[in-house]
DNA sequence: CCCGCATCTGACAACGTTGTCCAGGCCCTA
DNA sequence: TAGGGCCTGGACAACGTTGTCAGATGCGGG
C-alpha cells in the first residue's frame, strides 16, 4: 500500500507539493513512460505526433522533470559548490560571479555558502555540498586543514582553492601573488622617501595576511631599515581596533610616515583615521575600492583581479572535470600597482 | 544485469566516482540496511554497540549519505534559490549574505543565479531552480511577467519577490520605499534652493527605476516646478551614456544646479563628472557608497537596507514553508536620506 | 515453563528518472 | 509474398535513501 494517498483527480499525488510526474503526462498523452522522458531530454526516435501529443500533455499539466531523480540516476548533478569568506565582501561579488558565468557556459549551477571566517563553517558547508553530490568545489579556505576533503576529492569532486593555498592535501590553487604585491607596494613608499612605515593587517594565520606581512618585511630588509614592533599591526579588522592600531603608530616615539593596509575592510578604516591627521601621511593599500580615485588624495593601491581569480578557478576546476587527469598546480596570479596620490606623498616628519 | 560492473574490494561501484553506499556499510559493520540509516540520521532504537560498529564502518569508507536520494525519498531539499540580477553589484552582496544567514539558521542551503538584467535568463534560472525542487524562491524580478511561475507556486514552492514587485501574479514581495526615497532626497534639494534639478536614472521597465523617477516628479510638482526634458535621463546606466547625460543636463540652455542620481552605479560616475566641473553642484543619490563620507564633499545619500530587506524576504519565505497559509502582502521598507555635505550645497548658477 | 511485552533489527517497497533491451509494425527488396 | 532491416514505443530494473511493518530477541511475571 502506498504511503501517500493517492487523488482522484488525474495526478498521483506525491511529496513535492502535487507536482506531476513522468507517469503522469505518459498517461495523459496515451504513451509509455520511456517516450516522455525521450521528449523532455529532446532524444531521437520520437514521431512528430507522438512528441506533440506529450507537449501538450506536459503543457497543460505543468510537468517539470525531477532533477532530484535525475541526478540519483545519473551521477552528475551539474552543480558546483562555492565556499567564500562573506558575499557581503566587495572583494568576492565579482569572484563568485565569475565562478557563475564560468559554470553557467558549462551548463552548471552554482550553490554557495559562507564561512563567515570559520574553520568549523567551512568543513561544515563543504561536506554538505558534498552530501548533495556537487560535481566540483570552489573553496575560499577559512581553516589550514582541510584532509576532511581527502575522501571527496578521491571519489571524484573536482577541488580548486582559491585566494589561500589549501592546508595539507594536495590539490589546485589560484592565488595572487600576495608577497610580491605587497612587497612591491611598500618599496613604492621606500622610494617615495619613507622609513618609517607601518603595516597594518589581519591575523597572519591567515596566509594572504602572512604573505602580505613577508612582503612587507621583505621590502624594509632589501631597503636596510629595521623594522620597530610599534608599526605592525596584526589582527585587527573591525573598525575600531583598526583606528586605535593606526592611532598609536602614528603617534609613538618613532611615528609612521607612510602606511601600508593589508586589505580593503581594513583600508576603510585607515583612510578614516589619516584623514583626520593635520600631516599627510602616505598610504598604499592591498585591494582596490570603487571610489578610490575619487579621494583627496587618490588611494594608491595594490589590485588584485577578483574577477580574473575566480575565472581561472572555475576554468581549472571544469578541466577536472572535462577528465583530464592533471596534476595539482598553484597558480599565482599577478597583482597591480595602481598609483594615485596617496602613495606618492613625501614623508612629512 | 547490472548497467556498471562492481569492483571486488568491497565498496560497489558506482557513478559517483567510487562511494560507498548504506549498503555497503552495512556489509561492513554485518547489521542491516535500515539500521545505518538509523545511525546515520540520529535515529532512536540503535544499541550504542552496534551504534560504534556502524559508526567505525562510516569511517573506515568515508561514507557520506547522498543527499539526492535523500531528497528524492523525503520531497524536501532544504535548499533555496536566489535569482539575483548582479552578484557583483555591491547591493545584491549584502543582501544575498542576509538570505543565507536566514536559510542557514533554518537549516536550508541557498543556490543563487544571477539573471544578468535579462527576463529570459531570470525566467531559465528560476525554473532551473524549481527543477531541482527547491524548496523556496526569492527572486530580483528582471522581467515584467511571471505567470511561468504559476504552476511552481501552485505545487508548493515558496515564493519571494524582492526589490522590485512580481509581474502580473499575487505574491509576497518586499521593497525599499523607492518613490517616498526619491521624493524625500529631491525635496532635500528644494529645501537648499534648487528648481533645476536633473534626474539620471535606469530604464522605466524597471520598477524601481520608475518608482524613483515618480518620486522625483512628485517632489518637483510638490514644489510647483515644471521639470525640463533636458533635465531627466533615463536608461542609461554604463558609465559613459551616463556620463554624456550628465555633460549634457549641467551645459544647456537651463543647466541643472543639482541632480538626484537613481542608482548606485549610476552615481560613481556621476560623481566623477561633478568633480571635474568648474562650479558646484549639489548631488543625491540613491544607495549608499562605501566610502561616500569621505569624499569632498561627503555623498548625501537616500540609503536602504540592503540586509533588512534580505532578511525580510527570507523570513517571510521560511514562514510560507512553515504552513501557515498567508495571504501576499507587500511589504514596503522605509528609506533614510543620510546628509553629508553634497547635497546641502547651495545653487551655483 | 510459557506467555506477553518491550526493544531492537531487517526485508521490502517506493520516491521519479534514465539505460537496456525487446516487441511490433513498417518498408524495401528479392 | 516472405524475409530482413529499421524505426518507434514500452516494460523493466536500477540509482541510494527512508517509511512501514513484521520478525527476532530478551526479560519479567504468572
Amino acid at each position: 500500500m502506498p504511503e501517500t494517498p493517492r487523488r482522484a483527480v488525474g495526478i498521483a499525488a506525491n511529496r513535492y507539493g502535487n507536482r506531476p510526474t513522468m507517469k503522469d503526462v505518459a498517461a495523459r498523452a496515451g504513451v509509455g513512460l520511456k517516450t516522455v522522458s525521450r521528449v523532455v531530454n529532446g532524444e531521437p526516435g520520437v514521431t512528430p505526433e507522438t512528441e506533440r501529443r506529450v507537449q501538450e500533455a506536459i503543457d497543460a499539466l505543468g510537468f517539470r522533470r525531477n532533477d532530484s531523480a535525475r541526478v540519483l540516476r545519473k551521477g552528475r548533478t551539474a552543480t558546483v559548490g562555492l565556499v567564500l569568506e562573506d558575499l557581503a565582501d566587495p572583494f568576492y561579488g565579482p569572484l563568485s560571479r565569475a565562478v557563475e558565468e564560468v559554470a553557467r557556459a558549462h551548463g552548471a549551477l552554482l550553490i554557495n555558502g559562507s564561512s563567515a571566517e570559520d574553520p568549523d563553517r567551512e568543513q561544515e558547508l563543504a561536506l554538505a555540498l558534498c552530501a548533495r553530490r556537487v560535481d566540483g568545489l570552489v573553496v575560499i579556505p577559512a581553516g589550514d586543514d582541510h584532509r576532511y576533503l581527502e575522501p571527496e576529492i578521491r571519489a571524484g569532486v573536482a577541488t580548486v582553492f582559491v585566494d589561500r593555498p589549501a592546508g595539507r592535501i594536495d590539490a589546485d590553487c589560484v592565488l595572487s601573488d600576495n608577497f610580491g604585491g605587497a612587497r612591491a607596494g611598500v618599496a613604492h613608499l621606500v622610494a617615495h622617501g619613507h622609513r618609517r612605515i607601518g603595516f597594518i593587517g589581519d591575523m597572519p594565520r591567515i596566509h594572504t595576511a602572512a604573505e602580505r606581512l613577508r612582503g612587507y618585511r621583505a621590502a624594509m630588509e632589501d631597503a636596510g631599515i629595521a623594522v620597530e614592533d610599534a608599526w605592525t599591526s596584526l589582527g585587527a579588522t573591525d573598525p575600531w581596533r583598526v583606528r586605535r592600531a593606526a592611532e598609536q603608530m602614528l603617534s609613538g616615539p618613532s611615528p609612521v610616515t607612510a602606511v601600508f593596509s593589508g586589505n580593503n575592510r581594513v583600508t576603510v578604516t585607515v583612510i578614516r583615521v589619516l584623514a583626520e591627521q593635520s600631516r599627510a601621511v602616505a598610504l598604499v593599500a592591498f585591494d582596490d575600492l570603487e571610489l578610490a580615485d575619487l579621494l583627496q588624495p587618490g588611494v594608491t593601491v595594490v589590485a588584485q583581479d577578483a574577477a580574473a581569480i575566480g575565472r581561472t578557478a572555475a576554468d581549472r576546476l571544469f578541466r577536472q572535470l572535462d577528465g583530464t587527469q592533471i596534476a595539482p598546480e598553484r597558480i599565482e596570479l599577478p597583482t597591480r600597482l595602481i598609483t594615485r596620490g596617496s602613495g606618492e606623498l613625501p614623508p612629512a616628519d
